[in-house]
DNA sequence: GCGTACTTTCAGTATCATTTGAAACTTGAT
DNA sequence: ATCAAGTTTCAAATGATACTGAAAGTACGC
């Protein structure tokens, strides 16, 4: 297979991985390029590569680099901005997994410790504090794990990792 | 806080997580009534609850089916079907990750192993397939460990979740 | 084998998310 | 202070996804 194929192949998988995301299509395929690229890009290359306007482009970058996936990089007697991807897989695994437990996780567990309050005094009502908590065991567990993993390290990460699948 | 709150809250933070997790909104819902309930419900009695079109309803409690996170119950004497929901949260959570193992990662892996066969002979696809093996690893390792949880067993996950937190 | 109570399907419609493109803004060199 | 290269914003257009409702399909009891 050459380069040119590959490389398309890539960013249309990644893109629709990203969807399933919380990322959305043109926002992953910015990453894939720039992942892809050995050299930082201006925001002209990544319009012409991916057929996007400038508009499209732009917010998407910001939103990139908000995300910490992305970095601005300022080349020396050049106006222009250009863009590197964060390369470390494990580092880009963190930074989605950060954004995705604020966005998703947290609230959803405030949510929980609210509805923990309803009074049970009837099988309607006892039914649903159990599941309530219930969820809430597992939700707190979860959160404590990912708050765990984005602090640690790849290594540890991989050698718990390996132990756990033997 | 009262019971007819609590559950609208309930639902209605369910159905928003739902959305980020590849169930759509009605669906999470709909699972979201059947969880906090003590009995098992109609599709009459959905539609109801949730102020939704016979046909939606119909549609997302089989996707609901499919997925294994609710079961159809025939009472005897009845012609109506009644719907319960797998209250088990880890089974809820193996039945999710299963099916998103299935549909997004597996595809990514399968390309990701087409695209290992580009060549390396420029700076541009050397990187190329420098990357495309770092997330090879990161997805392989990603898929056997979701493949360990799906099979193991409640006790299992939490204690080496709460070794792996200390 | 008919009627009825229910379930399923699907074309059209509504809703929501993303993208465009042109105008406004910023910045740095002269 | 002005100009031009570059960036950002945002209202409107487009595109994707989900929902409705009515019609067609099923199956159960008589």
């Amino acid at each position: 297979m050459d380069i040119q194929e590959g490389k398309e192949k890539f960013l249309q998988s990644w893109g629709a991985l990203g969807s399933s995301w919380g990322i959305n299509r043109t926002m992953a395929q910015i990453h894939a390029l720039l992942l892809v690229s050995p050299e930082a890009l201006s925001a002209d290359d990544i319009i012409g590569e991916l057929k996007i306007s400038r508009g499209n482009a732009n917010m998407n970058l910001r939103a990139l680099i908000d995300w910490g996936l992305v970095y601005k990089e300022l080349k020396p007697g050049e106006r222009k901005e250009f863009f590197v991807a964060e390369k470390d897989m494990w580092e880009v695994i963190k930074s989605i997994i950060t954004q995705r437990k604020k966005k998703e996780l947290e609230p959803m567990i405030r949510v929980l410790d609210e509805l923990a309050s309803v009074e049970a005094n009837d099988p309607e009502s006892e039914e649903f504090v159990r599941v309530i908590k219930d969820i809430k065991v597992f939700s707190s567990k979860a959160d404590s794990t990912l708050e765990t993993l984005t602090k640690a390290d790849s290594n540890w990460f991989i050698g718990t990792f390996m132990k756990m699948i033997k």
